[in-house]
DNA sequence: TTCACGCTGTTATTAATATAACAGCGTGAA
DNA sequence: TTCACGCTGTTATATTAATAACAGCGTGAA
C-alpha cells in the first residue's frame, strides 16, 4: 500500500481539526464538513481514510475519537520519538515554543548551537549543547529528525554533521539547498522562497 | 500560458542557486548541472525554463545571469512588492533577518503586534505598529503580502483584519487552518505538521 | 568537408493525482 | 412495510504533472 507525501499532509490536517472538534465534544464527522474545513474535496477524505484503513458509518459519518486514534496509529511511531533543534536564534526559539507540550508522541530531547552563551543553558525548558556533543548527544538520546535553523552558510556543514549522527530525517528552514545523500529524508520550507511564491501568486489572483 | 505552483517553486529555487553562482562568477550552466543541484531531471529543468520564453544554446547552455532576469521578470513584481509581517514574536524577527536585504523587488514595510511594549519601535530597521492602525498602514503603504507569525488563536482574527485592509496574500506560519475568501491567496507553512511529516517520512526510509 | 557528439527545445508517453460516478446500506418517514 | 434519502466505500474517468524520446543545430575533430 503507496502513500504520498500529499496523503500524508492531508492525514495529519485532519488530525488536527478534528483534535480541535474533540474539544468542542463534537463527536461525529461527515467527509463533506471535514472536507470544508480542511479545503478538499469530501472524495478526498473518505479516499485519505479510506488509505489508512480507517471506516466510518453512513449515518454517523466518521467518529472523532476512532479516527485520531486511527490516523495517529498509521502516522506515529509506536514509541516517542525525539527531534532536535540546530540553531538557538529566534526562529529555533520560536519552533521551541509552538511546539513544546503539544504532540506526546513527539519530543524535543536537544538544542545544539556554537554561541557559548546559550551552551549548557535550558531554553524553553530544553538543553542547548554545543555542535562538538552533537554526536554523542544525539546517539546517547536516540534522536533520529532534526530541524535546521542556522543560518544558510552554516547549513551543509552542520547537515553532514547530523547524518554523521545518525539523523535519519530533516527539516530544512534554512535558506539553502542541501545536497545530502538520499535515503536521508529532507523536507526543505526556506522562508524567502516561501515570500516570493506568496508575492507572485498574489498578483495572479 | 498556465503556470503551476510547482513550476513556480522550481524556478525560484533555480533563480537561487543561479544567484550563488553567479557570486561565484560562474557564467553558463547545462540543464543537468542545475538539475543536480536542484534535485531534479534535467528535463524538468528545460521544461520549467521553456515556460518563461527563456532560450539557451545548445553548446554553452543557460547564461546565467541572463536566465536569473528572465526569471526576474517572471516571478516578480515590477516595481518592488510590500510585505508585511504581523507578530514580533521569535517567529517574526527570525524572519526579518532571514529576509532584509535580500530580495530587492521584496521589502518589509511593517511589522505589526499587540504589545504595547514592541508598538512604535524599529525592530530590525522595520517600524512595529499597533494591530488597531493595520487597514491605515496597510493602505498608507499599499502593502499586499504578510506574514502570519501570530499564536494559533489569534490568527483567524487577524487574518480577517489583513483582509479587510487589502492584503492580497498570507503566508500562514500559525498552526491552525484559516477559513478565508477564496480571492485571497493562502500559503500554509504549518510547522507543527512539518515537523510531523519528517518524523513520519524519517521512519519509512 | 563531413561526420559524430552533446546540448537545447519540443513532442509523446507514462505515471500520479484529483474528480466524479455509483453501488450498498441503514434509517426514518409515509 | 416499503420507499426515498444521504451517507460511506470503491471503482471509473479526467486532469495534471513528470518522465522519456527525439528532432534540430552548432561545434570541433578527423
Amino acid at each position: 500500500m503507496k502513500i504520498s507525501e500529499k496523503n500524508i499532509e492531508r492525514l495529519l490536517l485532519y488530525r488536527r481539526i478534528l483534535c480541535g472538534l474533540r474539544s468542542e465534544n463534537v463527536e461525529n464527522i461527515y467527509s463533506h464538513q471535514l472536507a470544508r474545513i480542511a479545503d478538499t474535496t469530501p472524495e478526498q477524505v473518505r479516499r485519505d481514510i479510506m488509505s489508512i484503513g480507517y471506516s466510518g458509518s453512513s449515518v454517523k459519518g466518521y467518529n472523532i475519537i476512532r479516527l485520531i486514534e486511527s490516523i495517529g496509529e498509521f502516522t506515529d511511531a509506536r514509541e516517542t520519538q525525539r527531534v532536535t533543534i540546530v540553531g538557538a536564534g529566534n526562529l529555533g526559539r520560536a519552533l521551541i515554543d509552538y511546539f513544546q507540550g503539544r504532540r506526546r508522541k513527539l519530543f524535543i530531547a536537544a538544542i545544539f548551537d556554537n554561541d557559548p552563551q546559550k551552551i549548557d543553558r535550558v531554553i524553553h525548558g530544553v538543553r542547548c549543547y554545543s555542535v562538538e556533543q552533537m554526536k554523542e548527544v544525539i546517539q546517547k538520546n536516540n534522536i533520529d529528525v532534526a530541524i535546521l535553523c542556522v543560518p544558510a552558510a552554516a547549513a551543509q556543514q552542520v547537515a553532514e554533521l547530523l547524518i554523521e549522527a545518525g539523523i535519519k530525517g530533516i527539516l530544512n528552514y534554512a535558506p539553502v539547498k542541501l545536497s545530502l545523500p538520499s535515503h536521508i529524508y529532507v523536507e526543505n520550507r526556506d522562508m524567502l522562497l516561501a515570500v516570493e511564491k506568496v508575492a507572485f501568486f498574489s498578483r495572479q489572483h
